[in-house]
DNA sequence: TCGGTCTGGTTGAACTCTCAACTGAACATA
DNA sequence: TATGTTCAGTTGAGAGTTCAACCAGACCGA
């Protein structure tokens, strides 16, 4: 947990400082570059970035406050909207980009040995399906009451 | 990442619910806990809690409302304050604690093999001494201004 | 002993996150 | 068509974190 911990401020300080934002609102953009047509609806995005429907809401609106994401009306269900990344919001995060792959490497991949990497895969995906069992446990017993 | 975050959300939600408290806080009463005379000198605190002065004070002033944990000035430096925990914040731990040990077994220990514990703890080490270096870097840098 | 600097700790403002409540649209069923 | 339920998304309040500014005590060299 430590190494965690600490491997997440340093990437958080460094983003907040080098760009500007929190790496939550990093990986929005990043979502949003890669999705066709720099746009995915918010539910989609949400699912993409592990987060609450409430915090990428409010992550959009301040995002769009900088100008760097546009919500659009979704049009075959008008419940929907769309974020969609603009032009200066792709600007910004090519910018940053750089910054954070080099931090990632630096304390994460360049630390490790090959082995030691395939290792890291396989416990990660064995406490994410823990996990994920888990959650459906938590929704089996949602359906009991 | 994923695996992380899950992690942390589900230990933080389990607290939360069912012992009304962050794990942030949840680990500053073990300290305490654990410290003789179940009590440490704020920045002792936040060496062990890996936590700035700042979140720290925050933290404690909290815990302090509940009637978990004392503030005592320090006889040996006037600048000083020690945090003490106090019985009631004792109990509280003594009651929060099962829960979410389970769920750290449960969720970390449970679904690792041996081996895969042993590696990880290895890795965490790699990674943890990288960022030691980088923030040696850091506070170089500082000294350079 | 006097200034300058460093250290321990606190504070307030700005920001992010969580949770619960809410709006409006879609869907199902009678 | 009316009614109840589910779904997508937003909102506001409350809580935690961060950052920078600050106070007061300790330390140190002249």
């Amino acid at each position: 947990m430590t190494a965690v911990t600490k491997f997440t401020e340093h990437l958080d300080r460094q983003l907040q400082r080098d760009s500007g934002m929190p790496v939550a609102y990093y990986e929005i953009l990043v979502a949003l570059s890669e999705a066709p047509e720099r746009s995915l609806r918010m539910s989609e995005l949400a699912l993409v970035c592990h987060s609450s429907r409430s915090r990428l809401s409010h992550a959009v609106a301040r995002l769009e406050k900088e100008g760097w994401v546009q919500r659009q009306a979704c049009p075959s269900d008008r419940r929907g909207s769309i974020a969609v990344l603009t032009d200066r919001g792709f600007a910004v995060l090519d910018a940053a980009a750089p910054g954070h792959v080099t931090a990632v490497r630096e304390h994460l991949f360049d630390v490790l040995t090959p082995e030691q990497l395939r290792s890291l895969a396989e416990i990660s995906q064995a406490i994410e399906q823990g996990l994920q069992t888990e959650c459906a446990k938590v929704r089996a017993e949602m359906v009991e009451f």
